[in-house]
RNA sequence: GUGCCUGUAGCUCAGUUGGAUAGAGCAACGGACUUCUAAUCCGUAGGCCGGGGGUUCGAAUCCCUUCAGGCACGCCA
């Protein structure tokens, strides 16, 4: 159920209608019409919906456009609809005002179904992978990972909202030079911790952080074997077996308190199991997408629409990451059979995101399959300063750092306030303050206080099962029909949201029906009023109650009871 | 140098597919608690939508150009 679609559906009908009598009693010649745009006005007073339409067709009518729109209005047939009149205004809008029982009936609606309430089948079940955070298992979850995880698993959650098949998947980028480096990272930190760390110099690319000597001082004290006289490979190898299950399952259980939860984990090294890596290598050959030079095989930059060839396979004879994410893509759409997949890079990835992008037509796949969602890297405020290294660790702040700091509520709200395309400056001060210019606060303090309205309303002999009647007549008040509407968007937001894939949108309608709410709390009292409004009133603050809880729950925030 | 992203109120940002008088939050200022949570509400003020050109009935939105900031340009991932 989405109301708002359904209106705009059913004054689409209405116009496209009168059009059409208006063509048949000639009153105007034949008119193709493409797109007509049905939108709700900014100001209140252009009604509730407006349409364009009449300016749309001046050329081919060879009317003035407030004629057309008058001529339309004219041949509308409102019957069984909720519109109550359509007039002409500005330069040929023609706006349409409903009564307010499609406000009535939605809140019913919600009341009658408020688990469901939101959803609606407009992605059709189309199979959709999304694709995020996938972050090195080498070392902890950083501000990117967590800006991708909360925005990843927002979309995935709109996408399902709306009627999609949506599979939830963290690529483990477990093979390849990461893993290489990794291992020489622990076997360097091993022998330096055994033999001292003089003696041993420390790979200049390697990862410098504190958490690889955790792992190998960690290694010594619970395992027997010594690995110092031991064959170089079976000494990186034995480091790395310990060392990355436990760093993936550090991962699995920070996403986890972040309330981040997968339906696959899905692991590099089994592309070169499988030999699907050889496999997507093999077929670009075959298609004559590639060239050999300098020792390596290289896709044409023809291939992807680009001026630069790429390298599969280095001279060395590994294939790159490109190549295995090539190989990765094809089983999702060959081997899986998603009709669409969504994929989440961190600005500075942007350049594989275009590579992959233009790859997609020589892998026989369609472009627009494909969705990579860039998001701009987060910077951390404390005080109007950046802060980078945590207080406590002095290590860089972990997800983990920030979770133990501000909370997985406030941390969920703030990376989705803003698009994925704007830079985004997470102050944390602002994110712990528990104030009124904290809007994750305000929004669970309407939440709150409707709980408490309910709990005094039931001591004060309220009843409170009065689903049966579910009569809203007497609602007429400026802020309950301000109320109603903003539930009534619920639904279509959603839509909107997966539809572009910015759900930024949702931390605003969320805080909107908060702020809707609150108005109607100071302007309309519930306790002490007469009993058929009371009851009126009191079936609208549930059904507020329903849309904050189901928009909280959408975003992984708690819903408090009490605060 | 090339490519991608960003530029809107003092600050942080909205403004899906071009629409009417460009909107919120915070900060500022002035009001509202003996009455369901004042972590709230009501009001005031604040703008050459970075600059310039173009497209059209109509541009913050599309095109060109220019300026400023961020990021990326490896046989790394």
């Amino acid at each position: 159920m989405n109301i708002i679609k359904q209106i705009e559906n059913t004054i689409e009908q209405v116009i496209l209608s009168s059009l059409k009598s208006c063509i048949k009693k000639q009153m105007l010649p034949d008119i193709e019409v493409n797109e007509i745009t049905i939108e709700k006005p900014r100001e209140k007073e252009h009604g509730d919906f407006s349409c364009n339409l009449a300016m749309i067709i001046v050329k081919q009518a060879k009317m003035a456009p407030k004629k057309i729109a008058d001529m339309l209005i004219e041949q509308m047939d409102f019957k069984e609809t909720y519109i109550e009149k359509a007039v002409c205004a500005g330069p040929g809008f023609i706006n349409f005002f409903l009564n307010s029982d499609w406000l009535y009936d939605n809140t019913r609606y919600i009341l009658n179904n408020p688990k469901i309430y939101g959803q609606s089948d407009y992605g059709k079940m189309q199979t959709i992978n999304v694709e995020y955070v996938s972050a090195n298992p080498t070392g902890p979850l950083h501000m990117g990972n967590a800006r991708g995880g909360a925005l990843g698993d927002l979309i995935a959650a709109v996408l399902d909202k709306a009627g999609y098949d949506v599979h939830k998947e963290f690529y483990v980028n477990d093979a390849g030079n990461q893993i290489d480096k990794f291992s020489k990272s622990l076997e360097a930190r091993y022998l330096q911790e055994k033999l001292g760390k003089e003696k041993i110099e420390f790979p200049e690319d390697g990862y410098q952080g504190i958490d690889i000597i955790d792992h190998v001082k960690e290694y010594i004290k619970n395992e027997t074997t010594d690995l110092v006289n031991v064959d170089e490979k079976l000494r990186q190898k034995m480091l790395v077996e310990y060392a990355l299950p436990k760093n993936i399952s550090a991962i699995q259980k920070g996403l986890a308190r972040y309330g981040i939860t997968y339906d696959q984990w899905f692991t590099e090294q089994s592309l070169y199991d499988s030999g699907a890596v050889e496999k997507m290598i093999t077929y670009l050959i075959k298609k004559g997408h590639t060239k050999e030079y300098d020792n390596a095989l290289w896709l044409k930059g023809s291939a992807m629409n680009s001026e630069k060839d790429e390298v599969l396979k280095r001279s060395n004879g590994f294939p790159t990451y490109f190549a295995s994410d090539l190989a990765y893509h094809y089983n999702k759409f060959y081997e899986r059979k998603f009709d669409r997949a969504i994929n989440l890079l961190g600005a500075d990835h942007h350049g594989h995101a275009m590579r992959m992008e233009g790859a997609m037509e020589a892998i026989g796949v369609k472009k627009e399959k494909l969705d990579i969602v860039i998001f701009q890297l987060v910077r951390l405020l404390r005080d109007g300063e950046v802060a980078r290294m945590s207080k406590r660790t002095g290590k860089a702040i972990s997800l983990d750092d920030l979770l133990d700091e501000v909370g997985v509520d406030a941390a969920r709200f703030f990376f989705n306030m803003k698009q994925s395309g704007s830079h985004l400056d997470f102050d944390l001060e602002l994110a712990k303050k528990q104030t009124n210019d904290n809007p994750v606060f305000y929004v669970q303090y309407a939440h709150a206080r409707i709980c408490s309205m309910l709990r005094i309303l039931e001591e004060d002999g309220v009843k409170m099962d009065n689903n049966d009647v579910l009569d809203f007549s007497l609602l007429i008040e400026k802020e309950e029909i301000l109320l109603m509407e903003k539930l009534a968007e619920y639904p279509n937001e959603i839509v909107i949201s997966a539809n572009t894939l910015e759900p930024s949108r949702m931390t605003r309608y969320v805080h909107d029906v908060a702020a809707m709410f609150h108005s109607f709390y100071n302007a309309c009292r519930v306790k002490g009023v007469e009993k058929t409004l009371q009851q009126q009133r009191l079936n609208l603050v549930k059904a507020t109650k329903v849309v904050l809880q189901n928009s909280l729950e959408l975003l992984s925030i708690t819903a408090p009871e009490k605060m």
